[in-house]
DNA sequence: TTAGTTGAGTTTGAAAAGCAGATCCAGGTG
DNA sequence: CACCTGGATCTGCTTTTCAAACTCAACTAA
């Protein structure tokens, strides 16, 4: 599953979407942010064909999203789940890069019913860069290829 | 080009994917704030189709992230260019969160050459989350929904 | 013990998208 | 005018997606 887009290991941003970058991903992400586990939720949830989402919750099992743990469910057959790991709990600052972006740019015609909120306060959280302690525009951000020629 | 993922326009996030959310389109973004402008110029960067490429621009023109203007290069006929509108720019929030995640969770065997600065002071950048004015950890955020019914 | 039940995948066949390469096309230049 | 060049489309083939039907294991109920 490694190298969908030709697979340049040395951008870092090639290798997040390697593990996401495909359809469906990032909305099975999203639903188990959202505390989904299971096959039949996420299933019913996003309306995914059944082979393709057995796919997808492979792939990041093996790109170290999702992890597989057996449970037990009352009275029935002993199954597993999908849990995020460290690594997969911490795409949630992605995803609220994405949907702070859509608020602003994509407004729905209803408006948007989802709020990311920190789950201390209470308060709206919003994703920003920084740089040197300090808070920066977006436009201020910009990527170097180091170029040092190796050897 | 609407819809891709069962268009549940009132998630954020699938709003989003429905202009990022197809294979290539980000790596595209990433060329554009590299400052690629020209079809020839994506296309020999990403080995991309040609056809692909084509439908990609102009799903990202019909989006809103880049704009088509006319340029003239010397001794060349007049052509078109990719530009990246103003939230086409901020997408730079979302690509350094994502690039942010690979470095730290999916390292390259062949270190990353890719760095992302504060164009003003040369520091390192970096996505983080904030509440109320502070860095708040990605694992304390949390998305609601805002189930109140409409009428 | 044997027949249902149920949730989690797999298989199947058709539709859509992706792909590499060839082709087209407009408007320059020699 | 013939030719070149960058931008985009067309062609035939492969891969992926999709929806629906099917399999499968392990519970429960009779």
């Amino acid at each position: 599953m490694l190298g969908i887009l030709g697979g340049d290991d040395r951008c870092p941003i090639a290798r997040s979407l390697d593990v996401l970058g495909e359809k469906w991903t990032i909305m099975i992400v999203r639903d188990a942010l959202a505390g989904v586990t299971r096959f039949g939720d996420f299933q019913s949830s996003l309306g995914i064909p059944r082979d393709v989402l057995a796919a997808r919750l492979g792939s990041l099992v093996e790109g170290g999203v999702l992890e597989r743990r057996d449970y037990k469910p009352e009275g029935g057959r002993r199954r597993e789940e999908y849990l995020l790991t460290a690594a997969g709990r911490e795409l949630s600052l992605i995803l609220l890069a994405l949907g702070n972006w859509a608020d602003r740019h994509r407004p729905s015609p209803r408006n948007s019913r989802m709020r990311f909120l920190d789950s201390e306060t209470g308060a709206t959280a919003q994703a920003v860069a920084i740089a040197a302690g300090a808070v920066i525009p977006s436009e201020r951000i910009v990527t170097r290829i180091e170029d040092a020629a190796v050897g």
